[in-house]
RNA sequence: CGGGGCGUAGCUUAGCCUGGUAGAGCGCUUGCUUCGGGAGCAAGAGGUCGCGAGUUCGAAUCUCGCCGCCCCGACCA
């Protein structure tokens, strides 16, 4: 029991200038967050109450799962991360921690990096503890801060540069295996968003420089969510946009027929998809070729695609490139001979076609028959252009962007799109790690095998925010039971009144011997300001007791989701608000 | 990192264009009245106008540099 005079919960009437969106507004103006710098805040009183319930919650359910709580260190040696298999494409958002010196010599060279994640930590732990076939699987798990230098921090505790996750990572013998183990948490990722009263959702997900086999990532559809979802409500098919896929293209279509002659045609000045369909050119966007030029690892390489699609960057991680990036205009026109805008992939047109790590075609050039595209020097097109005749392809691939609207793979019904919060991610993540860190086992035929292993992360603190963003009204937050900081408020409007106070107390333990957490509204403030805070801060049950009620021996019993006062005669308030809280809790 | 915007009291902000005593609301302190949905009156405290240079008799205001924050894009739990 709290009493609310003795405790610290500082609400705000208005909202800080920094704050967008409902939920980070809410976050503020209740009390439960400041923030100290971009990205970095402050858990007040009431905001930590909520992340430890969160964290209960999810350490309890991957245990169920099959995880083991260990911790391991935020600061990690350079060392673990340079022999790892991402360091060149991970280092970009790593904050190093070198001594800040002494002020007058160089500092130190940086040794440390604090950590955004912990493969790097896990597998060489698993590498020397574990040897044996006997000693798997394992799943182990911490809940503990890490270390993001975001791009850009946004929206409160929905992308910050220090954050709670609870990660995990899995350790099995074989494919078949892993595939339990990562189902195991599937289902307790399932739980625990059911249980923490967020409504998030399985998709389909990228793996990006996780570099895993396959993964889901956990959606909490709201409009502020940064990544698109595309699903088919008919056939349960739901992908995050940067995987997903459509019907549009059959995979096997051959050239469309007949094949015209190819010929260079003059188009001076022309050099994107909508000026070819402008007059005089009138050559539809599906029928023209798009080509795009990136640098992978060094090497130059093209994309190609319809004229009216647009590429999906992450679909390229497929390629098997480290990194890679869209070419510079120079390096554009030295392997291809022109400049964007006359870009093609005609045999025999491309300057320097053995610079090429390779012609990526999308499937979808394939419904293509007779189109149009550069012809690699400046101010001409090729028209008459057919796939398998002209085109000097290395792969076809899918590299094209999901459009709502699209037909569904499985049921031919158009696919919709939403936004998302993506608050967990689980990844099958294969040897990738197991075998650079050389964590192997040995089976009982005395064979050695490396590690097939999976990574699983839950976003504690975007988790809460996402649970605001989806329960809110336009008074403040409506807090399911299972993370409310506190679940009863009783909120005393005389508690000058000895009587009304007695009162408090009694009503409070009778609750929490129910099972709530209670918090005393004990303030010599007016109704009105009481009232309004109860509503922000947003508890799940108040009772109030105001000199009047107790006149009328009665006091008031109310639901926050609910404009419904029950009247209790005093006599059986303590039964009666008992029993609302067991209802509740269940 | 690219593009746009903003830094004035604890919070929300006016003033800046057109240089001349730094204002309001909320919050805070004191008193009186009020007291079931963010009270009224009165009196008060609280400001290196983000930092540093420059222009000027004089800079919150004009110029330059730096820092911080917010929004849009790429990244992510």
């Amino acid at each position: 029991m709290q009493l609310w005079s003795q405790y610290f919960i500082p609400t705000l009437k208005e909202s800080p200038a920094d704050a967008e969106i409902a939920s980070h507004k809410l976050l503020v103006r209740a009390g439960l967050v400041r923030k100290l710098a971009g990205g970095l805040y402050t858990y007040l009183p009431l905001g930590l109450r909520v992340m430890r319930k969160i964290t209960q919650i999810c350490r309890e359910e991957i245990e169920r799962g099959g995880g083991i709580e260990l911790e391991m260190p935020h600061l990690h040696p350079v060392e673990n991360w340079q022999s790892g298999p991402r360091w060149a494409a991970a280092r970009e958002i790593m904050f190093r921690a070198d001594s800040a010196g002494d002020g007058q010599r160089a500092p130190r060279e940086p040794e440390f990096v604090l950590g955004p994640t912990h493969e790097e930590v896990i597998t060489p732990l698993v590498q020397a503890e574990i040897t044996s076939y006997r000693d798997l699987p394992k799943n182990f798990f911490q809940i503990a801060t890490k270390f993001r230098n975001e791009i850009r921090p946004r929206y409160g505790l929905m992308r910050a540069r220090e954050f709670v996750m609870m990660d995990a990572y899995s350790f099995d013998t074989d494919d078949a295996h892993a595939v339990v183990s990562y189902q195991k948490m599937k289902v307790a990722y399932e739980a625990f968003f059911r249980r923490v009263g967020a409504h998030a959702i399985a998709v389909e997900a990228d793996t990006g420089v996780m570099g895993g086999s396959f993964s889901h990532e956990f959606m909490v559809p709201a409009d502020v969510g940064d990544d698109d979802v595309i699903y088919c409500e008919a056939s349960g098919y739901a992908a995050n946009r940067e995987k997903a896929t459509s019907a549009l293209v059959p995979k096997d279509l051959a050239d469309a027929a007949p094949l015209g002659a190819t010929e260079e045609f003059a188009t001076p000045g022309v050099g994107t998809i909508a000026a070819l369909e402008a007059a005089p050119y009138l050559v539809p966007g599906d029928k023209q070729f798009k080509t795009l030029v990136f640098m992978g690892d060094g090497k130059p390489f093209l994309v190609i695609l319809r004229g009216h699609d647009e590429l999906e960057e992450a679909k390229l991680g497929a390629l098997g490139f480290t990194l890679f990036r869209p070419a510079t205009p120079e390096e554009i026109v030295s392997v291809m001979g022109a400049r964007p805008g006359s870009l093609g992939a005609v045999r025999g047109t491309i300057a320097q076609p053995g610079a090429l790590a390779g012609v990526f075609a999308d499937y979808a050039i394939r419904l293509i028959g007779n189109g149009v595209t550069g012809a690699n020097k400046d101010g001409f097109h090729l028209r008459n252009v057919n796939v398998t005749r002209d085109l000097q392809v290395t792969k076809f691939g899918d590299f094209r962007r999901v459009r709502a609207g699209e037909p569904d793979g499985k049921s031919g019904q158009p696919l919709q799109s939403r936004r998302g919060i993506e608050v967990g991610h689980i990844f099958k993540l294969g040897t990738k790690y197991s075998e650079k860190y050389g964590a192997v086992y040995t089976d009982d035929q005395k064979q050695s095998h490396p590690m097939v292993m999976g990574c699983y992360g839950i976003g504690i603190g975007r988790t809460l925010q996402a649970i605001i963003e989806q329960s809110h009204d336009a008074d403040g937050i409506v807090w399911p039971w299972a993370i409310a900081p506190f679940q009863l408020l009783i909120c005393v409007l005389d508690p000058q009144l000895p009587e009304a106070m007695d009162l408090a107390n009694k009503l409070a333990a009778a609750a929490e011997s129910a099972g709530a957490d209670v918090l005393i509204d004990d303030r010599a403030e007016r109704p009105g300001v009481k009232f309004k805070d109860a509503d922000l801060i947003g508890l799940p049950l108040r009772v109030t007791i105001g000199g009047k009620g107790l006149k009328e021996g009665i006091v008031e019993l109310k639901a926050r989701t609910s404009k419904n006062v029950l009247k209790l005669p005093l006599a059986e308030a303590e039964v009666q608000i008992a029993a609302a809280v067991r209802a509740a809790a269940v």
